[in-house]
DNA sequence: AACGCGTGGAT
DNA sequence: TATCCAAGCGT
């Protein structure tokens, strides 16, 4: 006799077959599929929207389309390329995994859980979006929209409202086959229907399972996060240009852990007395200009950030600095970026007023 | 177990 | 403008 469980059964058809009409299928990770691509995408995907990830992903795929040339690749190479998008820990974390694949694995992604979790960047969530994408494998996942669309249908409040919790929901709604699609189902349901606000619970394929909407719940669910206190923080830039070539910069890469780990950055101060003190003990002398005051913010600060601009006078050395092409690409913050686009607007600005 | 880790989109 | 938070992980 069939139907044992019948809600769970009709359940995960009902996303199925809703994905096959309203799913996303054109993201380039889901074209010629494999475990490497999966692996890349979901580790940019990770706290990281669709959009964002698109130019970079494609980026990625074109300069290490294997496993195998990723693995040749230095640190700082594959840093580079993830100028711009953030958390930079998970660009160290493919370059460790990548060495990890080259030593132990034959270049091959493995395929099951253990050796994957234990993989440098990749949770549970991630192991399981790999296993099931690439793999077909019975696996749940737990990302935010996946997270969103379980509390909404299980109506999670409370004490309920704690990850262990929506694990065991989770796998619990998981069908026996189609694993692949499940997973970028469910993604697509909480990502194009089930939002945070305003969610189109017409259009939902699970409207008669769902608790909340029942309930008229979907609104209180989820719950909000308390919010995090927003800091401020001043931090004063210089960027020195060399006294011949306008396009070199000096400029020291940060430490291997904290904030911008690994980047290569200008000299940064907290405080303006440092960047004094810096100045005369370096005997750093030239024309300085003051740049525009611009903000940036994190999750926990909101940066306020000075720039002095000086172009030297004479030749320069300082220990553990570089001196580096502003026209190269090397692995910079966003807020490095934004002042070189600045510098290279003032250069070409200078040069055409020379004409 | 709370916190650090980035950036951009949505409202 | 301010706030929330996204295909989370590591410690």
């Amino acid at each position: 006799m069939n139907g044992k469980e019948p809600n769970k059964g009709s359940l995960s058809k009902k996303v199925l077959s809703w994905h096959k009409l309203n799913g996303r299928h054109n993201l380039p990770w889901q074209k010629n599929i494999n475990p490497y691509k999966v692996w890349i995408s979901e580790i940019m995907l990770q706290q990281t929207q669709v959009s964002t990830v698109l130019p970079y992903f494609k980026l990625f795929i074109k300069k290490y389309p294997n496993i195998k040339s990723l693995a040749n690749a230095k640190l700082e190479d594959i840093l580079e390329l993830w100028t711009g998008l953030g958390y930079y820990r998970r660009a160290e974390n493919i370059y460790k995994t990548a060495q990890i694949l080259k030593e132990n694995y034959q270049f091959k992604f493995p395929k099951n859980y253990e050796d994957i979790i234990n993989l440098p960047g990749i949770g549970k969530s991630t192991a399981g979006a790999i296993l099931s994408i690439a793999y077909k494998k019975k696996y749940p996942i737990l990302d935010g929209n996946v997270k969103r669309v379980i509390k909404r249908l299980f109506a999670i409040q409370g004490s309920a409202n704690n990850d262990s919790n929506l694990w065991t929901l989770s796998e619990s709604i998981l069908p026996n086959k189609n694993n692949d699609i499940f997973s970028q189902a469910m993604m697509d349901v909480g990502s194009l229907v089930c939002t945070i606000n305003n969610p189109t619970c017409s259009m939902c394929p699970l409207i008669k399972d769902c608790k909340s909407y029942k309930l008229k719940l979907t609104k209180i669910i989820p719950e909000k996060k308390k919010s995090n206190l927003i800091k401020k923080k001043k931090i004063y830039l210089l960027l020195i240009q060399d006294y011949k070539k306008d396009n070199f910069i000096l400029m020291k890469k940060n430490n291997k852990e904290g904030l911008w780990a690994n980047l290569w950055n200008l000299p940064s101060f907290s405080l303006k007395k440092e960047l004094n003190n810096f100045v005369l003990k370096n005997k750093i002398k030239g024309k300085v200009k003051v740049f525009k005051n611009f903000s940036h913010n994190l999750t926990h600060y909101k940066l306020d950030i000075s720039v002095f601009h000086i172009k030297l006078s004479n030749k320069l050395i300082i220990k553990n600095y570089n001196w580096k092409n502003i026209y190269d690409k090397i692995a910079i913050s966003k807020p490095i970026l934004i002042t070189f686009e600045k510098l290279i607007k003032e250069i070409e600005n200078a040069n055409g007023n020379v004409r």
